[in-house]
RNA sequence: GGGCGAUUAGCUCAGUGGGAGAGCGCUUCCUUCACACGGAAGAAGUCGCAGGUUCAAAUCCUGCAUCGCCCA
């Protein structure tokens, strides 16, 4: 065993207890049939991804459940892998090709693909080898990727059994576009944000005067769209232009004569109760036009950029082309009024693009039949959420389910199984390529789009598993158990995760699903790459270790609040380590030559209290941690921040301030009284560093590797230690209460020695005014007062009088009294008292003079007055308290 | 517009019906043979505001304010 150093290193720790899991090949855990297992399929971060703090928390929380649960002995997975990240990807590659000049139409798309799976081949593994340095225990031997060929199969099957029961659909709807990334989006990978605006009211003058009118005004907030209208709408109940319904107006710029219609969509107290309508522009539009029977003309590039419908503007871009449409309505009088107008306005979520509704060829998901199960397995309690109240949202976004738009038109990703034949116009799903029509044998060409990522990683949990096969990994991993991830993946991938995994397997894909909160940064704004806002989780572990990191991560994962991340919380628990560290340094280094391994005895006091109050420990450990010992407990389950504090409280607060001091006298006596309490010592802090190893592995891998334990306890390495359990039987209420006394009891004296400031080497002199049970206990226990307060003398008495020039405390209803006499020079601290308090009266005396004086009052900065009214409070209470030691100095 | 969350010590945050807490920062003392990434002691808060329920409210209810997020 070699020497600890003084202070703890994780440099030189984490690699080598790194080494020894791998070489002990303890990740990967063997189905045991009979056994139920606990399963996490890891979130797959994005190939293109490297660590961030989203991903530093949801891995740490995720490590620490499977760290518990392999330790209780339960067969643990977690599965691994990665996502190919469609657009994302696409844009790393398209990034690199832009620096040789070209673009993905230069190289074409059999190249391009091969360019990803180069890159992927090139920066896949980053996040992998960043998630071993973080300490993850996932299965490194069995990576999954989702474009894997088996992964791939999946894929198209779920495609081609949706699309033969027909929940698969092609349709023109309106969509939402990046013109950037030059694909269609789902609904919700647009982000909305409020946007300072105008809302532009134009005149649109009648063909013919209807009612002695020649126009009406519409007002909307995106002028340029106007280009293509091919209506105009008012609400039907509407009186100011009941009249005008059915009338023609010209619409200005182009000429186009389009009609008015009644329609109740229209909102008649927004703007001027007329809206224009641009039907392939604007979802409500469209349905107005379908239900109106007008046309749809797409004034749009793929590239947002007018078309040629668009007349003189053909070419421009969409802003540009706004500028140039108001800046041309104005000189003929039609731009009656410009408005100030807040508008929500929708983003990709990938490049923060603005995104444009656009009418395109698009194929669909029907939800509700897939959503309808889904809800009623969270109704029913099968699959929970933590914290619960996420479940409304959930079931919120569920009920008001809309199609999925699942087709992209990218190049990267599962190309739509979709075969057309343009001889017989036969359209087919297939698992397998096809060569030939299955209807006419003419040649067919495939469906160009690739499915949205999120198509693919909704299959997650069972695809990894080997589904559509039936195997043994499959029967016996799935449902998994818990499912840890962030709130904003709550719709794009948690509930498709549910709907696919009842669809398909015909079970829930897993039990739990754990909300963790957003990490933000110190203004409580979101981390951002791009912005320079985000922490790097590599830098982080550098400076506090990968231990450091995670606990600091965990001290402040609550369920109510989001993180504002601090570097404080990380210090922290990097001096927490190094406590640990210097407390288990401390241990094996009062073992001595000859220690042998044996069970803990409670003997003392102090013995009885900490083995109790470990046992109180674990079970709270349990109780954060597990689902179920949380709920019979009554309690939310997975309170990772009130674990992370219950460990520091008992190490720190608890084992190593009370517990190791007192156990240093009776390690200096050796014999029979040192045995016990190194035995007790190792006992503790090995039952501790299990507890404690879910949250910080490598540390304690490496202590508990140096300690001697009997044969019982011994284990391969800690992470494949036992759990602690049965610690209930050292419940001992009786012991944690008279040690609380003793410990009031030490403070007070404590306190008397700082506020008389008796020298730390100084011996004295105690009188404990106790009777009863008190009294036998302080009586019995003194030598804690000895050798935690530095008491010469104790006397407990009943009757005891408060002596002369004596100090005074009270603990746990006792009297304290420590005489003053011969252990200060009384004189001299008569002397210092009484000039510090002279000092004070005299300055409190100005001040109270000054704060009287009306003139000051109603002339002075009131920020002066207020600065010497505190001073005046403050110098109130010195006086007060020096007062008291004078007249205790006095007697 | 609807929903959710937050508001507690200088800062960051725990605490959910009966004694206001932690970490950091601050003050004083201590380089004692585990640890100065340490030890001991201490100062510091009318628990956002206003009502209500209760013997008792930071905690439950109602309203309001401010901030944040989600949905439309």
């Amino acid at each position: 065993m070699s020497e600890m150093p003084k202070a703890y290193d994780p440099k030189a720790v984490e690699p080598r207890v790194l080494e020894r899991w791998f070489e002990g090949e303890y990740f990967k855990q063997p189905i045991v049939e009979g056994k139920r297992p606990f399963t996490i399929a890891i979130p797959p971060p994005n190939v293109t991804g490297s660590l961030h703090m989203g991903h530093a928390l949801n891995n740490t929380i995720q490590d620490v459940l499977i760290r518990r649960s392999r330790m209780t002995g339960k067969p643990t997975r977690w599965i691994l892998g990665t996502d190919h990240a469609g657009i994302a990807t696409q844009n790393k590659v398209e990034q690199k090709l832009a620096k040789e000049g070209l673009s993905r139409y230069d190289v074409g798309r059999e190249r391009f693909v091969e360019l990803c799976w180069e890159w992927r081949a090139e920066h896949g593994s980053t996040i992998i080898s960043q998630l071993k340095a973080m300490g993850c225990s996932c299965d490194y031997s069995d990576e999954h990727f989702t474009m894997d060929p088996d992964y791939q199969r999946a894929v198209r099957r779920v495609f081609v059994d949706l699309f033969n029961e027909g929940l698969i659909y092609r349709g023109k709807r309106i969509i939402n576009w990046c013109p950037r990334c030059a694909t269609a989006l789902s609904d919700i990978e647009v982000e909305h944000e409020e946007l300072d605006s105008h809302l532009w009211h134009i005149k649109y003058p009648l063909k013919e005067p209807v009612a002695g009118r020649d126009h009406v005004v519409v007002a909307t907030t995106r002028p340029e769209t106007m280009l293509g209208d091919t209506c105009v709408a008012v609400h039907p109940d509407d009186d100011r232009y009941r009249d005008l319904v059915g009338a023609t107006v010209v619409l200005p710029l182009l000429g186009r004569e389009i009609p008015i219609v009644a329609d109740s969509y229209v909102d008649p107290s927004f703007g001027t109760g007329a809206v224009k309508v641009t039907p392939a522009h604007d979802p409500n539009d469209f349905e107005i036009a379908e239900r109106h029977g007008c046309e749809k003309i797409n004034v749009l590039t793929a590239d947002a950029r007018i078309t040629e419908a668009g007349g003189p503007y053909a070419g421009l871009d969409r802003f540009e082309a706004r500028r140039r449409v108001v800046a041309d309505l104005e000189p003929q009088g039609l731009l009656v009024r410009v408005d100030d107008h807040v508008h929500s306005v929708g983003h990709c979520y990938r490049c923060h693009t603005v995104v444009e509704p656009w009418l395109s060829d698009q194929w669909f998901v029907d939800m509700k039949p897939l959503a309808e199960p889904a809800i009623a397995v969270v109704r029913e309690g099968r699959v929970r959420f933590s914290p619960e109240r996420w479940a409304n949202v959930y079931y919120h976004w569920m009920e008001n389910i809309r199609d999925w738009c699942i087709s992209r038109q990218l190049w990267w990703g599962h190309q739509i199984p979709v075969f057309y034949c343009d001889a017989c116009g036969e359209m087919t799903a297939s698992v397998e390529d096809l060569i030939e029509c299955p209807k006419c044998g003419g040649p067919v060409r495939q469906d160009p789009d690739v499915l949205d990522t999120w198509f693919s990683s909704a299959l997650w949990p069972f695809a990894t598993l080997g589904w559509p096969e039936d195997t043994p990994e499959l029967a016996y991993f799935y449902p998994t158990t818990v499912l840890s991830t962030a709130r904003d993946i709550l719709f794009l991938w948690v509930a498709r995760m549910i709907m696919q995994g009842l669809k398909f397997v015909g079970d829930i894909p897993f039990s739990e699903v754990i909300i963790h909160p957003t990490v933000f940064n110190a203004e409580g704004k979101r981390m951002s790459k791009s912005l320079g806002t985000g922490v790097d989780p590599l830098d982080l572990m550098d400076s506090y270790g990968a231990d450091g990191m995670r606990f600091g991560l965990m001290l402040q994962t609550t369920g109510n609040q989001d993180i504002r991340f601090s570097e404080e919380k990380l210090l922290a628990s990097r001096n927490f380590a190094n406590k640990i560290w210097n407390a288990s340094r401390f241990v094996l280094m009062n073992l001595g030559e000859g220690y042998e391994p044996g069970p803990p005895a409670a003997e003392t006091v102090a013995d009885r209290w900490i083995l109790s109050r470990l046992a109180a420990l674990q079970e709270a450990v349990d109780r954060g941690l597990d689902a179920d010992a949380a709920r019979e407990a009554g309690e939310e389950p997975f309170q990772f921040g009130e674990v992370a504090r219950a460990l520091y409280d008992f190490f720190w607060s608890e084992f190593c301030d009370w517990y190791i001091e007192l156990s240093k006298p009776r390690l200096a006596a050796g014999g029979e009284a040192a045995r016990a309490a190194q035995r007790n010592l190792v006992f503790v802090l090995d039952k501790a560093l299990r507890l404690l190893h879910p949250m910080m592995p490598f540390i304690t891998e490496d202590i508990w590797s140096r300690l001697p334990l009997p044969e019982a306890d011994a284990a391969p390495a800690l992470m494949v230690a036992a759990w602690p359990t049965g610690l209930d039987r050292f419940r001992d209420e009786e012991a944690e209460t008279s040690m609380r006394i003793l410990q009031e009891l030490v403070t007070e004296v404590r306190a008397i020695r700082a506020r008389y400031a008796i020298p730390p080497k100084a011996r004295i002199e105690a009188i404990v005014r106790a009777s009863g049970a008190d009294a036998m206990l302080v009586e019995s226990q003194r030598h804690y007062l000895h050798d935690l307060a530095g008491v010469e003398r104790l006397t407990v008495d009943a009757g005891a009088a408060r002596p002369p020039h004596a100090a005074v405390a009270v603990a746990a209803g006792m009297e304290v009294f420590v005489p003053l006499e011969g252990v200060v020079d009384l004189a001299a601290e008569r002397d210092r008292v009484a000039r510090e308090l002279a000092k004070a009266e005299a300055e409190l005396d100005r001040l109270t003079k000054k704060l009287t004086n009306e003139n000051f009052l109603a002339k002075a900065d009131p920020q002066v007055v207020e600065k010497d009214r505190a001073r005046a409070a403050e110098l109130a209470h010195s006086v007060g308290r020096l007062a008291e030691q004078l007249a205790a100095l006095a007697d």
